[in-house]
DNA sequence: TATATGTTATATATGTAGCATAACAGTAGG
DNA sequence: CCTACTGTTATGCTACATATATAACATATA
């Protein structure tokens, strides 16, 4: 799994991590069970400190995207990943409202933004081959 | 124009603003050429600072969403909204990817994320009657 | 001229991001 | 037991963003 940081990007470091890791998760690169680096791994890896790299495990353990043992390290959920439950749906909605608001101001009709969303989505998606046993 | 602001969020004042005046301009709310309350009396009409109103309206200007003259204040950009052009789409896609990951992590399919992204654009859309000539 | 407007400047308080360093706590393996 | 590695917690610091408070300036209108 390679990470890329944009330190120049106004989208915090940690949250870069979260959302790269997310990513990562529902392409299927990083699968159910794996292993990921320690935080001072990769830190060290990453050239940032070991505390923004553990911010980021701790946000994705809250969220329940990751189990986080003393000795061995941080682990992808390996059972019953989080659902898009109640919460979740508001959060989405509430994030997406103001960006089809702009892009309506910007005369984007229904299908042009749906076709954007979509196009979000399935680049994300279409990696994810039916590998798990 | 009725403007709520919730000063417990994480979203910053003047975030909620810029958020809210182009939401009311896609319903169709506040319509092209039609005027903006001054700084300072916004600012005491919602309780908050006078610099954070100028804040708001100042990126609202640099976006193009509103023309800001000296002794009259601020109006809704009467001619030539800003369009959709190549930077906002990245922009909508940078910002729709890391929502679309998650979504997929959490086992919503495709339709499911695009009915939820539908009902964001219906929900402010739907009020925008065909009156523009 | 008087007034209301946006604009600019300065100062202050608060919170977040990120880094540096250090120490603590638990677990695996020699 | 001891060592080494893990996450965890604590403290201190710099830098930046947010928001406020005051004040002064520039401009256009009545």
């Amino acid at each position: 799994m390679i990470i890329q940081l944009d330190l120049e990007s106004d989208i915090p470091i940690y949250r870069q991590l979260v959302n790269q890791i997310i990513e990562g998760i529902a392409t299927g690169l990083l699968n159910p069970g794996e292993q990921l680096p320690s935080v001072r791994s990769l830190a060290a890896d990453l050239g940032i400190n070991l505390h923004t790299v553990n911010k980021a495990y701790t946000h994705l353990k809250q969220e329940g995207f990751l189990q986080i043992h003393r000795q061995k390290g941080a682990l992808i959920q390996p059972h019953s990943m989080p659902q898009a439950d109640t919460p979740f749906k508001h959060k989405l909605m509430a994030e997406v409202r103001p960006l089809a608001a702009e892009a309506i101001c910007r005369g984007m009709n229904e299908d042009a933004f749906i076709a954007a969303c979509r196009a979000a989505y399935s680049s994300i998606h279409h990696n994810k081959g039916g590998t798990t046993p």
